[in-house]
This record gives C-alpha cells, structure tokens and sequence, in this order.
DNA sequence: CAGTCGTGGCA
DNA sequence: TTGCCAAGACT
C-alpha cells in the first residue's frame, strides 16, 4: 500500500461521497450502469436518469428484455446515445453468454460493447472489489497534478505513463473505496479551475503543487475550430394537435432517436412536407443553433399546419404521429424535445 | 491516429 | 457571449 492511497483512503472515509445512489445497493448492475452514464457526464446531471432508469430496469435481466425504445426513451436527454444501445446489447450479451451475470473477468467485461479498459476496471474495482486501475478525467487530472505530467492525456506515451502511475497507486485491499476516492478527490478538490489544495490530503508530495503549476496541468487539449452544418427541420401538425416523429438512423447524431423529418433547404422542405402530408398553411419559427463536441448546427424549425398524412408514406415503422402529451415516452434529442415543447398554439380555424 | 458521438454548466 | 470540457469508447 503506498503512502498515496493511504493518505486517499483517511481523506476518502472522512470526506469522499458516500451517498450516491449507485452505492446504495452497489450491485454490479448498477455499478456498471452507472458508469456508462457518467462517461463523459458529471455526477449531478446523472443522478436523476439514474433513478429513473433503475426505477423502470431494475436488473440485468429487465434491459435485456426491453425494447430498444423503451431503453432510448430512459436515456433521452443524456446524450451520446450510443451508449443506451451499446449497453442494451451488452445485456443481451450476458443473458446469451454469462447466465444473465455481469461478468468478472476483465477480458470477457471489456469484450462487452461500451466497456473500455477504464470502465471495465471501475466495474471491477467496485462491484467486485477486484484489484484493477481506472484512467478516467478525474484521475488524469489527479495524476498529471500530482506527478507533473505534462502533455495532453490523449497522446499515447502520456497516456501509457498515466497508466503505469494508476496501476502503481492502485491498493489491493480497499479497491473499490481508492477507486471512489480518487475519483471524489478529481471531483471536489482536484479540480479543473481553482484546486483547493488547501484541503487535499496528498498536496504534500504533490508536483503541481510544489511548482506551482495547477493552472498549466493537464495540459489542455490542442483547439481545433469547428465547423457550422444547417438543416431544416419541418413541424407537420395535424388537425388534433399531433405531430410528424421520423426515427434516425443506426449512423450518424441521435441513432435510433425520434427526431423531426428534415431538408436542406426550405425548398426541399416543402417538397417533403408535400410528399409526407397535405398541407395548408406553414409558417417559419425561430431558427436556433445547437452545439455538439465536433460541429454546430443550425436550426431552421418550419412549422406546416393541418397537415394529414399521405397514404403511401403513413404505414412506416419510422414514422409516427404522436401528440405533444406523449412525447415523455419516447426518446428524442433534447433540442427537438425543447423545440416541441415550446410550440405555438394552432392558429383558431 | 484522428474523427465521431450530446448536453449542460460554468469561467 | 463564447469557449471549454466532464466518471470514454469505438472506428
């Protein structure tokens, strides 16, 4: 046991976080779902898709037997879809190949979709106490910190550094406390702007601390500008107040999500409106932006009211007319929801 | 390796 | 307001 997780352990027992709702119980379902919300998503937007999800699938079995929009109706609004299919399809994987359990071994855990090396060894650390490392954002900026690594942790030789350091620091006994220890040090104290150092338990042995260097590590990822893309996304709205649902793709942003149909321009719009419903009136809402991690996109919402479906297209298992009241169940990028939400009210006939 | 994949909070 | 980026994995 090194003197760091020592020192990681007496913090952790006294101000770690020992109420989340994954502890409580902390099987490995749980665990593992989790740590797939929380990739990428901090702690306190997780917590109520959590309670949801876990509300509705309680258990391993339950999201293997789930419908697939059942499992991307729970995950609506997280982001990163991928993620609600990827762990959809690991279910069903481990109904298939592990009796219905989550496996312990690393190799057969990390084969699971979704499951990286990272995940994996939290899976591992805390739901089976088992000695494996995590190299999550937290813990790459604990240990860039506290060992004065510099470069940013996407290149491989520093990754494989934060790796071996991981490892080292890694206890046998107390595997899943250190693992949650170091992850609530990244998070409460450790942080990215304004470290309070003061208050950390191994800022003694620290680098950065030392140096003076908290401001400069981890070292920032190199920006890149990011381009503007635009659609058109069309509102067909019927006489009852419904509106037009197509599904996306398996590809691309919001796979598998109800989205709004779309075009490139308000002329193809038109011809789509027109291919997919009578309309009688139409009108141009405000047009808004929406930022992802690699583009943004512009949004230029056109709303046809009155529409009714044309026969040859309404039978489509990726279309579907749902009313404003019933959109809570299905799974739908947040703008869209946002978008739909806020509708006007039909003008009176 | 470098790009893809969401969303919301905050400096 | 704008930019950065958070419990990453996959291709």
């Amino acid at each position: 046991m090194t003197s760091f997780a020592n020192a990681l352990l007496a913090w952790f027992d006294r101000h770690g976080r020992h109420d989340l709702p994954w502890q409580h119980p902390r099987d490995a379902y749980r665990v593992w779902l989790s740590e797939i919300m929380l990739q990428q998503t901090q702690v306190a937007t997780v917590i109520p898709y959590f309670q949801r999800f876990v509300t509705r699938l309680p258990g391993l079995r339950e999201l293997a037997d789930a419908e697939e929009d059942v499992v991307l109706a729970l995950w609506s609004g997280l982001g990163y879809y991928r993620r609600a299919r990827f762990l959809h399809k690991a279910a069903q994987l481990c109904v298939e190949r592990h009796n219905g359990q989550l496996p312990s071994d690393f190799d057969a855990l990390a084969a699971l979709p979704g499951i990286g090396r990272s995940t994996a060894g939290a899976i591992l650390a805390q739901a089976y106490g088992l000695r494996y490392p995590i190299l999550d954002g937290n813990v790459k900026r604990v240990l860039t910190r506290f060992h004065g690594i510099f470069g940013h942790p996407g290149e491989r030789e520093v990754e494989k550094q934060l790796w071996l350091r991981a490892d080292e620091h890694t206890p046998a006994a107390r595997t899943a406390d250190y693992t949650q220890a170091i992850m609530d040090l990244g998070a409460t104290l450790c942080v990215r702007s304004r470290p309070l150092c003061a208050a950390c338990p191994v800022a003694g042995d620290c680098v950065a601390q030392r140096d003076n260097l908290t401001t400069q590590l981890p070292t920032p990822k190199p920006g890149k500008a990011i381009p503007t893309r635009s659609t058109v996304m069309l509102v067909l709205r019927d006489a009852e107040g419904r509106v037009l649902l197509q599904r996306r793709g398996p590809q691309g942003v919001w796979s598998g999500l109800w989205s709004l149909p779309e075009a490139e321009d308000t002329d193809g719009a038109w011809r789509e409106a027109q291919l997919k419903a009578r309309i009688e009136d139409a009108q141009s809402l405000t047009p808004f932006v929406h930022v992802f991690s690699h583009y943004r996109l512009q949004i230029q919402p056109l709303l046809f009211d009155n529409a009714a479906p044309a026969h040859a297209i309404a039978d489509n298992a990726d279309l579907r007319w749902s009313a404003i009241a019933d959109l809570s169940a299905l799974g739908l990028p947040a703008p869209v929801r946002s978008l739909l939400l806020a509708l006007p009210e039909p003008a009176a006939p």
